[in-house]
Formats: C-alpha cells, sequence, structure tokens
DNA sequence: TGTACATCAGTGAACGCGCGTTCACTGATGTAC
DNA sequence: TGTACATCAGTGAACGCGCGTTCACTGATGTAC
C-alpha cells in the first residue's frame, strides 16, 4: 500500500522529472530541456520518463503550466483583491519579480511554441486576464475594461521582457520594483500636451 | 574586378547565408537556424559559411541586427518625427506589425540570450529608446520623461508579445491595429477611482 | 495465509538523426614583376 | 602583355556529440482466489 508521495520504484518520477527539468531550464536555458537530461539529473535511465510523459513537448508543457501556477501565486501574494493603482503597482512588481526570479521558465511560458488549445494554456491565461480586469475595473471605473486590461497586461508583460533581456537594468529587485511602479503611475497619469489632437480625453475622474 | 555585389565564386555568399537563415527562422522557428541548414539552403558546402561568420552564434547576431534596423525602418515608416499621441499609436501599430510580419525574427532579436555588449544590440536598442523618448517629450510635456518613456515602450512591447503568443487575438491586421491603437489611448487617458489613493496626480495639462 | 498471476515502472541496448566544428584540400581570382 | 605567385572562397571527408524514440526485457508491487 503506497502511501501518497512514496509511491514505488522511484518515488514519484513524475514529480523528480518536473523538479529537473526546471533546474535545467534554469541552468541552461530551454535548450538544455532534453527528456535525456531530465531522466539523468533524475538519476534514472534515459528512457524512464516515458512512463510519465508522452514525449519532449508533454514534459514542457508541463512545466509550462507549474509555471502558470507559481506566477498565479506571485500575484496574489502581491495582493489578493487589488482594487487601487497602488495595487495595480504591486501586481506589476510581483509579475516582473517572477520572471525575474525564474527567466527561463518564463521564456517557456510565453515563448516556447506550445500547443495553445491546451487547457491548462487556456485556463492559466484566463486566471490573469480576469484578475487584471478586476483591479482595472475597480480602479478604473471610467474606462473602457477590456482595452484597459489589455493595455495594462501588456505593459506589465512588456516591463517583464526588457528586463529580462537586459533591455532595462535589472541588477537589483529594489531597482526594478522602483521602474515598474515608476513606469505603471507614470503612464497612469500621463497627459497629453494642451496642442495634441491626440486620444479621447474621457477623464471622468474628480 | 569584381563589381559590388558580385564577387567571385558564390556570388555574396554572406548576403545569402542571412537571406537563408531568416528563411528557415520563419519555417523553422529558431532551433530551425542551423549553419548546416543555412549552407544546404544557400546551396553550398556545410562548412563555407564558416568563411564569413566564425560560429552560429555570429551568425545569429548577425540576423539580429538586420532585424533591428528593419524595425527602425517600420518605425519610421509609421512616422517620422511623431509628436502626438496619434503619432504615438501608429508607431505602436508599426511595432506590433514589425513583430507579426517577422515572428522568429522578433523572437531572436529579444529573446535569444545573444552577447548584450554587442555594438549593433547596444545601438539598435538606444535608438529605439530615443525614438519612443522623443515622442513621449513631445506628446507629454508634464510627465517624466525616463519613466514614461519605459511605460510606452514596454506597452508596446508586451502588446507584440502577447499578439505574437496568441494570448491576443491576432487574426488580422485590422484587428490587432485597432486593439493596438485602444490600448494605447485606454492606458494614455486612464482616470483611478475618485476614492483612489492611487498614483501621484502629477496632471500638468491644460 | 499462500500462491499464482497481472500490472506496470524502470532498464539498457540500439536505431538513425542533424548538429557544430576541424582539417587538409582545390581551384578561381587578383597582383607583382 | 605574360608569367609566377599569393590570396582566399568554397569543398568534402571526418570527428564526436547529444538528441528523441523504439523495443524487448526485468523485476518490484499489487491482487484474486
Amino acid at each position: 500500500m503506497p502511501r501518497s508521495g512514496d509511491s514505488y520504484h522511484h518515488g514519484d518520477l513524475r514529480a523528480a522529472c518536473l523538479r529537473a527539468a526546471r533546474q535545467l531550464l534554469e541552468e541552461n536555458g530551454s535548450a538544455g530541456l532534453s527528456l535525456r537530461a531530465v531522466a539523468r539529473r533524475a538519476g534514472v535511465s534515459p528512457t524512464a520518463p516515458y512512463r510519465h510523459y508522452a514525449d519532449r513537448d508533454a514534459l514542457v508543457s508541463a512545466v509550462a503550466a507549474e509555471g502558470y501556477r507559481e506566477l498565479a501565486g506571485y500575484l496574489a501574494a502581491a495582493h489578493h483583491s487589488p482594487s487601487t493603482p497602488d495595487d495595480l503597482a504591486a501586481a506589476a512588481v510581483a509579475y516582473v519579480r517572477f520572471a525575474l526570479d525564474h527567466p527561463a521558465l518564463f521564456r517557456v511560458m510565453f515563448v516556447e511554441p506550445c500547443d495553445p488549445t491546451s487547457d491548462d494554456r487556456v485556463a492559466a491565461t484566463a486566471a490573469i486576464s480576469e484578475y487584471v480586469g478586476t483591479i482595472v475595473r475597480h480602479a478604473f471605473p471610467g474606462a473602457d475594461p477590456d482595452a484597459l486590461s489589455t493595455a495594462v497586461w501588456a505593459l506589465v508583460h512588456g516591463l517583464a521582457f526588457l528586463h529580462l533581456d537586459g533591455k532595462l537594468d535589472a541588477s537589483t529587485p529594489d531597482t526594478v520594483a522602483d521602474r515598474v511602479r515608476a513606469a505603471v503611475h507614470a503612464l497612469l497619469s500621463a497627459s497629453p500636451a494642451p496642442s495634441s489632437s491626440g486620444g479621447p480625453p474621457n477623464r471622468a475622474g474628480a
């Protein structure tokens, strides 16, 4: 009678593969994520992972799914039911922090050409959208919620990638957090020049 | 006496390699970009490219550099000296269009772990920053130019990636252009809720 | 409780693949005299 | 103008590598009777 987390033979090779995959990912980038390397790292024969993952793609998808769950955790930890622009900035910082804490994982989640119809993927994306949408509806009641949600997600996602790719200085967490907060606030309080024929000035706020 | 673009033997293998590399990139993603495949595509022996590129990385860097130049071209074509929020939206559309027209190239430019100290890289990044900075200073004279430039670039960059990764519907160019314009305008005209303790309301505009 | 059997996680050898890179080479082009 | 030489772009064989995946297998665990 195997106790949970203590099944026979290896123990829990499925989880061990996932762990090994993430280690390899952060060490060598996604190019280093091979089924054989995972097996080696897990101390198991090259073909053992096939008992748990149909092929390399299945393993990569599982890793990405885990990444999405962790990203959701970062966001929830930043603020459970965020509703103000400050809450938004805090969530943005958490999002970027996640990307910088797990750079290769983040890239796998968003860059690896994986099956976009995967249930895990769709659900994860929807969860992020919903989280952002909730903030936006509370904090910016006068705005078009769809357009603004898209914009906010894109802003934060872009900040993550630009830091990740070295386009913005990411040397210390504080530097990053400050810049992310500044960017969020700058964009949310930008005013066009008076002479401008710019966008619709639908400023309903007090 | 070799005329320009008509050097002896192959003709211009350096350029042919670059062309082949970009084709392979768009066909098979960056995993399909190997020196051997490039040589095959260029109709040349597997080792011929070594006359022009020290190794695979050198070729990838050259491809990325070309991509940066083309992106600059897209932006310049959108508006040569942009200064209003509408100009900014047009530039954003061009940026995202470039990403969707050359998805694999765009990823190589921003994702491939290339040498960040490469002169081409640094110059290209600086050029984009400057372009965005110019718009921001003209269109939003009251704002912190650094923070707002960062935010704007991140917003546009994030929109590009989210479309690229299928997180946002990119089925037709018009859909994309409309969404990008809407996102830019939504963010630039967002007002926090009255009760909010949100960001600094430094609205200097008339 | 014991035994025979079924299940299935993990093994290990083997396959064919494309890769990056090396090396000595060939042969066309350019040039000094 | 002609000839001998230097240059260097491209060749082709070869290397060792790690990869994904297949296959028949072993042997530990679980279960029906």
